[in-house]
DNA sequence: GTCTATATCCAGATAGAC
DNA sequence: GTCTATCTGGATATAGAC
């Protein structure tokens, strides 16, 4: 049974784990500057000490994971772009997806789409030139060039297509909106498809 | 002449003013939390004790600021349903203001739409929820009930009509639209009618 | 690798002279 | 009403035992 493993914490997960998922949680609840290395010694149930072992400093633990969902959303869409020919079914299946994500796993929606990162992290670039909205963007731009989108400028199409969709989705995420998005995926995407089919 | 006022300040605004700009300017570059008080006192020339003869705290600073522009706002979409009878030329207009004020005061829109108010203003509610955002559903609502827009859900409806523009406000000001958005109102107004229309 | 104890720094806020 | 000087707390980050 090898007893000399998982002899502390309960929930036997990695202590970087640990830390990850406090942390997200936090961020996202009260903001990362709300959020002070001892609180996420208690959310996490692993000590200062460690986490400076782990992440260089509070900056560390928040690049982290803002890389590490960025990797998993690119990797979400480029497999959306594999299974689907056409812009109108892959852009369909990455709302789908930003919808179901939002309702199973808040806190990365709300990391990866609305926190100001570069407050925190300042050397980054904007999400909006994160590879997954690149990949948003290519998947409209595609559809112009097999005429499935009306001839405009690229990235007005992308943001009529996905524009309200994200909007749905900060509006779910503050409140607003008491139903699950997906109730609402036809709706939305038919608002989209026709504003920018010819 | 009255020559015993403004003796100190050479740029003679109140210094409320002084403050106020100061502090939109800094919270917009930098961030509030990355904004300290001698940061303010620096960039607005009134010392430490006057600003906090003016302001409660520093929160009360984005406070008033975030107030008096919601109050703005909502003046200057009050005008537009006085000047417009139809969804479609309220939406339009709607969009062209926020447009025209993206590119004349980037500043103020940075802070409206896009700063994390709950994470330095804990009761305050949603900018989703503030005045101006409802009064542009508003819009969209009667629009429905005049048989100008379709039927459908009111609050997808208006997010398929703003959400397209409100993509474009935040793509321009993270630098990756590097045209005045003006220009592009004609194209993105068309997609976000066609959405919603018989 | 994990912990506790602690150093250091600087922010927000106040006191009180002018 | 405006200023300078100063207090105080708590945050980040480190030291060093185990």
């Amino acid at each position: 049974m090898d007893a000399n493993t998982d002899i502390k914490r309960t929930r036997s997960k990695p202590a970087t784990e640990q830390v990850l998922g406090a942390a997200l949680n936090l961020f996202t609840e009260q903001g990362y500057f709300n959020t002070s290395i001892p609180d996420i010694v208690k959310a996490s149930s692993v000590s200062t000490g460690s986490i400076y072992h782990y992440f260089r400093d509070k900056e560390g633990i928040a690049r982290n994971l803002y890389d590490s969902l960025v990797e998993r959303m690119e990797t979400s869409f480029s497999e959306i772009e594999a299974r689907h020919d056409s812009a109108h079914d892959r852009c369909r299946a990455a709302i789908e997806l930003l919808f179901e994500l939002t309702e199973q796993e808040p806190a990365v929606m709300r990391f990866m789409l609305f926190s100001r990162h570069r407050e925190f992290m300042p050397d980054q670039k904007p999400v909006c030139s994160s590879r997954p909205f690149v990949q948003m963007r290519e998947m409209v731009a595609s559809g112009m060039q097999r005429g499935e989108v009306r001839e405009m400028t690229p990235i007005i199409a992308a943001s009529a297509v996905f524009g309200g969709a994200l909007r749905l989705i900060q509006l779910r995420l503050d409140g607003i909106l008491d139903k699950p998005l997906p109730e609402y995926l036809d709706e939305i995407w038919q608002c989209a498809w026709r504003s920018v089919t010819p």
